[in-house]
DNA sequence: CGTCGATGTTAACGGCGGCTAACTTCGGCG
DNA sequence: CGCCGAAGTTAGCCGCCGTTAACATCGACG
């Protein structure tokens, strides 16, 4: 009976969607694949139909977004001439993602290291190709900052943005209006 | 043999500072009672002639910090008259803590959710408290605020510093001059 | 209409890990 | 010098959880 294939494309998104949701309030360990498979309705070892494991799982969702991460912050800002605004855009774009997607930021910052040394690497390549593409933008609207010194900036802005998940009360417009200005200023 | 009595006082302190190092890396989780004992040299069950269990020294290490922060930050702010001042010093006492203490910050940020709620909750009292004294300094420096947009700003300035543990190849000194600069940046 | 693949189900295994039990060692102290 | 408590040790239990096995259901399609 619980068979409706109403669920046309992929329900691997929505089996990911629900996943994150888990390991973003409980972390990886805490949660268990029932837990996973009970939250969409299905149990347990449904899930091996269409993962190979938990660990893959993870290791999907974290690939996924970090590499699309990647992607956008490319285009974004090759396809901006000016600097200033090419910045304003990254931040604007990743403001609006951390606000969009809070669970998979809470699980990339949180469980990461749970994953196998291969998918590990690969999703810490994706995210050392973002910090550098903020890291060149801001270079060229502060010639003056050293290559060190604008990465480290650029991690404490990505965190200020990241810190997202833990508040908020404010209505997502002013909360991204409030954090674009501060990540603006804290660049400056 | 192995029973060296000369550590004198707090052999729980040691044992602490082992089992954040650990959760830091691998996550509460991620870690068992054996390696912890591993870390210090002893192994396994020996560490319950210290500790009701591994919950309970998660739970000593939270509710120690956040409540030596919360200690820390009432008395620096309630010593400073000048608001200015008083930011300042509540931004530089907070960079030293997170620059000199990473394992601690990155365990907080990730584990307190796999405490009992009775600590869990204590945690986060003390938690709000803190940032309550931020706020209350905050507005007096910036009365135009509104209580909720100076929350959510304390808090993103607590995550950008807060960031640190990610990146430190900047050497501390310069790299708290940096956070301190874009910390104050954020908050005007 | 019968077969087949996709998608579930429940039962059960096996390992890992937190914790307890029973026993040792040793420094301090009356 | 003999006792006692603090701090370890190893052996082992037990429950949880990821994973596999064996079986069911159903829509699609020749």
């Amino acid at each position: 009976m619980t068979g409706p294939a109403t669920e046309r494309p992929n329900r691997r998104a929505q089996l990911l969607d629900a996943a994150a949701e888990l390991f973003a309030r409980y972390g990886f360990h805490g949660v268990g694949m029932d837990d996973i498979g009970r939250a969409v309705g299905i149990s347990g070892p449904a899930l091996y139909r269409h993962f190979r494991g938990k660990d893959a799982m993870l290791a999907e969702m974290l690939t996924g977004i970090s590499d699309r991460l990647l992607d956008a912050g490319r285009s974004r800002a090759s396809a901006t001439a000016d600097p200033r605004l090419a910045l304003d855009e990254l931040v604007r774009r990743h403001v609006e993602f951390a606000l969009t997607n809070p669970a998979l930021i809470t699980v990339h910052l949180r469980d990461l290291d749970s994953l196998a040394a291969e998918e590990r690497n690969r999703v810490r390549e994706a995210q050392r190709g973002y910090v550098e593409v903020w890291v060149d933008v801001l270079l060229r609207t502060r010639p003056e900052l050293d290559r060190a010194t604008a990465r480290a900036s650029v991690h404490a802005v990505l965190g200020l943005i990241n810190s997202t998940p833990y508040s908020t009360h404010l209505g997502t417009a002013a909360m991204a209006e409030l954090l674009h200005r501060m990540a603006i200023a804290a660049l400056s």
